[in-house]
DNA sequence: AGCTCTTCCTGAAAGC
DNA sequence: TGCTTTCAGGAAGAGC
């Protein structure tokens, strides 16, 4: 699942080729997962692509209008992968992946196109004033974020820090995977209460969240299962899971047997031994 | 406020 | 073997 590293990976991919480029033409398959196809028809033909940018797991494509009768001034395209959405370059003449529902012919010869099996991602071009409408809900980068911010975050709620984890207006980026994986680092259970986590479990979490992200990004995300970066390749992180779906095998840290439960209505794996479950009760 | 359940969608894996 | 059921999950919305 593309969450913030995969989506730095393929974003960081993109830079390399995008800015600058022209988009030619728009050609779309099923478009249920795109807010308005008709106005990607509109506005995007003769656009410039300038500055590629990701939002927690959202890519920001920033384009400048085809011509001056383009009323739209401020025009940009926002992405979002959902599970298995794929964003990948190369010939025009490429091979077509089953599920491709969105072509970018450019000026170059290349083709941008998207794949999403099971369309869970969505596409939606942002007129003038509509990028606050779509991007102001997000909480903090967690690779942007102070620790005082993030214990501000946490100490302020009382949902569980997986739930918070997850929570987008809280943190930007961090889905089930990354989730789990700084819960384990930070040897903290993810049923915790934010409110209730002490400072220096705070200061874990922070370090483990912006470790687990950078080592991630390093090794260009996890390929789980459909996820590959901007030029078809999978990621490497997956063998550097330490719980995510590893549940009955041996806790890398302990020893202990790795258990999963539903945690914020998500499949959550810890270590029993090293993240202790908090006393049920009041 | 925060929890659970439901919906969207498809393919893989488990169950029978 | 082959058909059916279950599961995975990001995000949003409903209901409690």
């Amino acid at each position: 699942m593309p969450e913030l590293p995969e989506v730095e990976t393929v974003v960081r991919g993109l830079q390399a080729v995008l800015p600058g480029r022209r988009i030619l033409e728009v050609r779309l398959g099923k478009t249920d997962f795109i807010e308005d196809p008709a106005a990607l028809e509109t506005h995007l033909p003769g656009a410039r692509i300038g500055a590629v940018k990701r939002y927690g797991k959202f890519l920001l494509f920033e384009l400048e209008p085809a011509n001056a009768n383009d009323p739209a001034r401020e025009l940009a395209l926002l992405i979002h992968l959902g599970m298995t959405g794929q964003l990948v370059t190369g010939p025009a003449d490429a091979h077509v992946l089953p599920h491709t529902h969105v072509f970018f012919a450019l000026d170059d010869g290349k083709e941008l196109r998207y794949t999403d099996v099971r369309r869970f991602g969505s596409m939606q071009l942002l007129l003038d004033g509509a990028r606050e409408k779509a991007l102001g809900s997000l909480g903090l980068d967690p690779l942007e974020m102070t620790e005082e911010q993030l214990a501000a975050a946490v100490h302020s709620r009382r949902a569980r820090v997986k739930a918070l984890l997850l929570d987008q207006r809280v943190l930007r980026g961090i889905g089930n995977i990354y989730a789990d994986e700084s819960l384990w680092r930070a040897r903290i259970h993810p049923t915790r209460i934010g409110a209730n986590l002490k400072r220096d479990e705070v200061h874990r979490l922070y370090r483990a969240v912006r470790d687990v992200l950078n080592e991630a990004i390093r090794l260009r995300g996890s390929s789980v299962s459909d996820y590959v970066d901007s030029e078809g390749r999978r990621g490497e992180f997956q063998l550097r899971h330490r719980v995510y779906q590893r549940n009955g095998k041996k806790c890398f840290r302990c020893g202990a047997t790795i258990r999963r439960a539903i945690v914020a209505g998500r499949s959550s794996h810890f270590c029993p031994k090293c993240q202790r479950a908090p006393r049920k009760g009041r």
